[in-house]
DNA sequence: ATCGTTCTGTATCACTCAGTCTAAAATATA
DNA sequence: TATATTTTAGACTGAGTGATACAGAACGAT
């Protein structure tokens, strides 16, 4: 009925993740985001709402593409090589990453959820199910003598997901690698039987 | 010889380091400071110089105040009660915390660090300084019999490290006595003979 | 072909930003 | 009391902020 779009609303998309990943909310302007995004302010508006509901849908697709995909691809291997793999990506990512950008749900977690309600709502969620991850393997784990059971599944799904936090702090300030696998170490012997 | 200072220095940085610890760099305006350390723009350049000097002095303090003090206070315990009592008042200080500021190191990590090369190398030495802290207490537990010798003493570290900072991430979007505490069990269990 | 809708580009809005300037006010020394 | 020095107060700067208005171009439906 109508003129189409010009731009490809998942390429300009993905462009306003990079720019709010590496920058954080304050300090990308909707100018920056234009630029980068390669459309007028006056198509950044009318396609994606005002600043805040831009910086949300980059954060979903942000969660889609880089954290429940990776949820998926690990969840259906035996619980230890899950959980293993799942922390071996994250510290290879961490220790390719440039631009030390970090998690972008992570730095929104600090930034931006502790002032905006729908927000923090949204990161508390992805919190959840990276704890959920976690203590599922552990659950599966121990039912089939893989993991130990000197801990609860639930303490063991709370203690991963706070090392996989700090290593996402960690690594936009001192990404080295014997680091990250160090402070792993402990968090995988707790799994041994 | 000269018209002395009308306020003081000690109170309104401190001030300065409330405006930035919650709401972060660039979400602090200089009118918001000076405002808050109640005095004019021009006298806040002239005692403080430019926002990230002031920035910089603030973060100074904070870590002086809430880490270097506490390091202090916990250094010349028996090793297992300096890193237990380290994180209980981690844990308290957070769950009391009505506006989850978290830690400023933590947050500066995120938002600052990576994009300034003079506050990258602050807060990696505070990161640094928390690291050694834990290694240390594991190598007097580990050389007095009283934590275990199953993980290196700098795994120890390190692994500490980590879940410091994921309780202080967790901390700022869901501040749950049940998650922080069961974040760190499974940490003190490695300490175990 | 025309109408109605939605797009794009430009221009601009009112406001805030970090930072500076000027001049009056205040005080220690001489 | 006179002078030198520093702190105040508040107006001011130019650049940048998020957001909008408007005109015209591009298209599908009729």
């Amino acid at each position: 009925m109508a003129r189409p779009r010009e731009f490809d609303e998942e390429k300009v998309l993905w462009a306003a993740v990079e720019c709010f990943w590496e920058h954080g909310y304050e300090a990308t302007s909707t100018r920056d985001l234009a630029g980068r995004m390669g459309l007028t302010n006056a198509s950044l508006y009318n396609a994606f709402g005002d600043k805040k509901s831009l910086y949300r849908q980059a954060l979903d697709r942000y969660a889609a593409i880089s954290f429940s995909d990776r949820v998926r691809r690990f969840e259906g291997l035996p619980p230890r090589a899950a959980i293993e793999g799942f922390f071996r990506e994250i510290i290879d990512r961490s220790l390719k990453d440039r631009n030390r950008r970090g998690c972008m749900l992570v730095n929104s977690a600090l930034e931006v959820a502790p002032h905006d309600r729908d927000l923090k709502i949204a990161v508390s969620d992805f919190l959840h199910r990276a704890e959920d991850f976690f203590r599922r393997r552990a659950e599966e784990g121990q039912a089939d003598g893989t993991i130990g059971r000197s801990q609860t599944a639930e303490d063991i799904g709370r203690h991963l997901l706070g090392v996989l936090l700090g290593m996402r702090v960690v690594a936009r300030t001192r990404p080295e690698r014997a680091l990250l696998e160090g402070m792993l170490r402990p968090a995988l012997a707790i799994l041994d039987v």
